[in-house]
DNA sequence: CAGTGGTCTAGACCACTGG
DNA sequence: CAGTGGTCTAGACCACTGC
C-alpha cells in the first residue's frame, strides 16, 4: 500500500470506527496526517463512553486492524494522547483511560504545596461542604461555561483544611444539566477527589484547565470561613476546567492561604 | 544488524560524537534505549557550545550516520528534545537550537497577562535597573544556586512597567563566576529579554524554571518602587532557573501587581 | 530542483506483566 | 508462556523551504 493517499480515503468509511459515517476525513481543510485522524477517532470513543476511565483500551495491534493502519501509526496517535494525559500507557499491561481516581494523580490540578514535604504527607485533606445550592448563572459564570446568563447552575462552597488548618476556600459553579442529582449529601459522603466523583457519577471527565491567579484581600465572610485576619493576603485562583472537545464544565474560584503553603509551577 | 545490543556498544566509542571517550554508555545502570543515549550526546553538544542558540544542528541523516543509528532513532531523540523546548524543528529548513531571543518565545517564562489582550499588545515593557551590585550569597540564595554561603553573587533589582504603570519589582541573584562582567550599564543598554542577553554575552541558556507563588503585602521600600499603597496585596513569585544538566543559574524574586494583570497557568 | 523534516509501513526483537 | 507496550531498522513517499 502506498501509504497515506489510499489510507486517507479508507479512513473516511471504516466499519467499526465511524458507525455514523461522520465526515471526519472529508472536512479536512488542507492536510491531516493519518495519525491525527486516528487520534480524533480514539478521542470520539473516549468521549462517547466506549472506553471508560481506568478501563483498558484495545491493544495497539487491535486498533491497527480496526482502523486499517500500521501499528506505528496507532502508536503515534496514542503517544500524543498519552502526552496530553488522556491515556496512560503501562508496559506489559496495556493502555488505559486516564482518571482522577488514581492515587498518583490525586491532586493533578491542585498546585498548592506545603513549605516542607508534599500534600500527601500532611495526611488527607478535611473537606467541609459549606453550601450546595441551585441558582442561576451570572453573566460572568455563563460566559465561562458557554451557557446563557440565567441558566440553572449548581453552586458549591467548601473549605479544605490541611492538618486541621483551614487553608482553601472554594466556590464552584457547575452547569445543572450534566450534573443533575448532585447534592451536598452526595458530596459530603464521598471520600476522594471531586473530579473522580464527577467521572463515576456523571460521566464528566475533566481533561485540562486554565487558571488566573491574583493576590487579594479577603472580605469578612471569607475571613470567617478561613479563620484568618482581614489583612492576610490570599491567592485568588480562578479556574475553568474543560472536558473533551474543550467544552467548559466547571468554574471554580479558590482562595488559598499561603503562609504555610505555596503555589508550585514549573516552567518548561 | 540486530539492533540494540550491538549498537549499544558501538555508541560507547563513536568517532565524532564522544572524542573524550566518556563512559556514557558504560555507566548505564539497568537499560537505556539507544535514543536516550543519542539524546545525551546531543545534549552534550548543546552544553559544550558545539551548536549555539538559534543555529541549525546537523540534519537527521547526518546525525544518524554520525551516531551510527537509523534516522528513526535520531528522530525520536530530537522529538523529545523539541518537546522539552531545547530544540525547534522547522519543516523544510532544519532543526535549530532554541533561544530566548525569538519574538515568539520572548516572554516564555513570564506568565503575567493583562486582563484584556496579551503583554505584547501593551507595547514593549519599560525596564528600569534600580540596582546592580556584587555581594555575598546568603544561606538561602546559596542553597538555591548550589554554591556556598558567602560566595560572590551579582544582585540586580529592577522595575518593569507596562503602559507606564510600574507592575513588577524583581530581585535577581546570579553566581558571579559565569556572569563576570555584568554591569548595570550593560543591562540598561540592552534592549531585549534578559535571558537572551545571558545567552549571547555569557553563553548561559536557561532551559527550565520552577516558581513558588504566594500572596504577600509589600514593605515600605517595595511600595515606593511600585508606587503602590502598603495594603495592596501582591503576588510573590520566587523562581529558580536552570541551565542544561539541571544546574541552577539564577534566583529571582518578583512582586507582581495583579489589579490589572493576572498570572496565567495552564493545567494539563 | 535538492535538501530538510514529516508520515507511513513492515517486520524483527526487547522489556515487562501476569497467569 | 502469551500478550502487551517499547525499541530499532530500512525504505518509500509526502510536504515544505529556498535557490
Amino acid at each position: 500500500m502506498s501509504a497515506s493517499s489510499t489510507a486517507l480515503t479508507e479512513i473516511a468509511t471504516p466499519s467499526a470506527a465511524d458507525p455514523q459515517g461522520a465526515a471526519t476525513a472529508l472536512q479536512t481543510p488542507a492536510f491531516s496526517p493519518l495519525y491525527q485522524q486516528i487520534k480524533v477517532l480514539i478521542l470520539q470513543s473516549l468521549q462517547n463512553g466506549e472506553w471508560k476511565p481506568s478501563a483498558a483500551i484495545p491493544s495497539e495491534i487491535e486498533l491497527a486492524t480496526r482502523y486499517r493502519v500500521s501499528q506505528g501509526t496507532v502508536r503515534k496517535a496514542v503517544d500524543e494522547l498519552a502526552a496530553e494525559n488522556l491515556l496512560v500507557r503501562r508496559q506489559g499491561k496495556g493502555t488505559f483511560v486516564a482518571t482522577h481516581a488514581e492515587r498518583q494523580v490525586q491532586y493533578r490540578f491542585l498546585n498548592l504545596v506545603p513549605d516542607s514535604g508534599d500534600l500527601r504527607s500532611e495526611g488527607p485533606a478535611q473537606r467541609r461542604i459549606v453550601d450546595c445550592k441551585r441558582t442561576r448563572a451570572s453573566a460572568e459564570v455563563a460566559r465561562a461555561l458557554a451557557i446563557r446568563a440565567g441558566d440553572a447552575v449548581l453552586q458549591v462552597r467548601r473549605v479544605l483544611s490541611f492538618a486541621s488548618v483551614p487553608t482553601i476556600l472554594e466556590d464552584l459553579w457547575l452547569p445543572a444539566t450534566p450534573f443533575k442529582g448532585l447534592t451536598a449529601e452526595r458530596l459530603t459522603g464521598y471520600d476522594g477527589p471531586m473530579y473522580a466523583l464527577f467521572e463515576t457519577e456523571f460521566g464528566v471527565r475533566m481533561v485540562r484547565a486554565e487558571e488566573k491567579i491574583r493576590a487579594v484581600l479577603p472580605d469578612p465572610e471569607q475571613c470567617a470561613l478561613l479563620q484568618t485576619p482581614s489583612n492576610t493576603p490570599l491567592l485568588s485562583v480562578e479556574r475553568i476546567a474543560y472536558t473533551y472537545n474543550d467544552a467548559p464544565m466547571e468554574v471554580r474560584r479558590g482562595l488559598y492561604l499561603t503562609d504555610r503553603h505555596y503555589y508550585r509551577n514549573a516552567l518548561n
